[in-house]
DNA sequence: CCCGGTACTTGAACATGTTCAAGTGATGTG
DNA sequence: CACATCACTTGAACATGTTCAAGTACCGGG
């Protein structure tokens, strides 16, 4: 944990002024280019295109977005509060470990299901690792500690017993988790992403079953292994 | 496994014929484009440069490459070759699993060192589904297939007494977890990529440890678990 | 009310991946 | 050897993301 004392100037920008009409102008251009994003797809929507559309010129697209990638950073937190509602209804029904994982995952896909046609090819966008929209960039630093509350939540708020050096890495590891499964649902192409859903299901039971055993004695030396390695592969030096 | 007998067609371009002369300025296009990519990086390097570097018009490059990303597969498969190469270096040496499995992950690693910097450059471009550098697209798909058999000869010419169902399923599998280090590895920023050094590390005798027990009886039930999850995931339906 | 500064807006200009109609040259055939 | 065919080559033209110098609108202070 980096403290707030380190002498590295906070790299968080300044968040740039902005009057109300300016406020209005950047929300009408974001929600201009969603819709065009959902309607044609990413790469067929043009700059120019969402520029007319709004009734801008396209350089006042550049004033308030970096970039067309940019824009997509709108959709992420949209579909990440969506998400965290979708979640807490679930969780606020199930007490035990498995069904409160398995609901949040399946809410997860459920909530970005529409998308998944288009989702694939803007997602080349987030696998750069330069890029602000990568899920492990300093941009998304909040997008990610907020997906990382909910698998918190999941583990806090179930009657599992656990291991506590465990319990503080778990949060982490079924949100890394939840990235594999998002990964794999990108490339899912069965009708309706079927596979997803059975990997879920097939998972899920598996990773209750392996956290179980966790508490046993005999495990206690693998249990350390693993958080041993997840301990130095974090190191970063 | 498809058939060959399938009704459906076969999805292999038929491979355009070609002349001596074509197949050297194709080459002459190849060479000059990956040279630029190691001196400049892959986005600073243009279509326009490459052309006037290797003395062609800028159609030319198009008459032998459908587009920039597919200059990358070259890099691909004189990787992938150079991977294989060191990788039967060690599996002459080693007998044992852990040592065979952890020899060719670092060989894979060693292989790809010199490109880390650009590598997550046009890593991108085979992050996206549908493009042709994808890992699981079809024309990817010999050298997934050769990539597979180098773990498939790491399992099959170790010492080690596994399931037999595991060890038909453990290459691919293993292939798949190679595929998650290449994926840390475009992220490690670390000196030397020294965190994936550790991961693989640590890694490989957890595997190696899970492996020997899928021999234990008590395990048998997981072990089936595990493999009817994959099979189910697996399933295109 | 005027003025200076700053937020905001514009659209032409630019850079670069890609296409294509038109050419050039080698090769095999009658 | 003449000719047709087809591989090969060209470079201008096009599409689109991005930049930028210039202009406009609004606000706060004197």
């Amino acid at each position: 944990m980096t403290g707030v004392t380190t002498a590295a100037a906070d790299p968080v920008e300044p968040e740039k002024p902005r009057r109300a009409r300016g406020e209005q102008t950047r929300q009408l251009i974001l929600e201009t280019a969603l819709r065009l994003f959902r309607e044609r797809g990413y790469t067929e929507t043009t700059m120019r295109a969402i520029a007319k559309e709004a009734g801008v010129a396209v350089g006042n697209a550049y004033y308030y977005f970096d970039s067309k990638e940019h824009l997509i950073q709108g959709f992420y937190d949209r579909n990440q509060a969506a998400h965290r509602v979708a979640a807490e209804q679930v969780l606020a029904d199930e007490k035990e470990l498995a069904p409160r994982l398995r609901g949040v995952l399946h809410a997860g896909i459920d909530v970005n299901a529409p998308y998944h046609s288009f989702a694939a090819t803007f997602f080349k966008s987030a696998a750069e690792p330069s890029s602000p929209l990568s899920p492990f960039s300093r941009e998304s630093s909040p997008a990610r500690e907020a997906a990382i509350a909910i698998f918190r939540e999941v583990v806090d708020g179930s009657t599992a017993k656990l291991d506590p050096e465990l319990r503080k890495e778990l949060p982490e590891l079924l949100w890394l988790g939840w990235m594999g499964v998002i990964l794999f649902w990108v490339y899912d192409k069965s009708p309706g992403q079927r596979r997803t859903r059975r990997l879920i299901d097939g998972a899920v039971p598996l990773i209750d079953r392996l956290v179980s055993l966790s508490r046993l004695r005999v495990l206690r030396p693998a249990l350390r292994q693993v958080l041993a390695l997840i301990e130095s592969v974090r190191r970063d030096d």
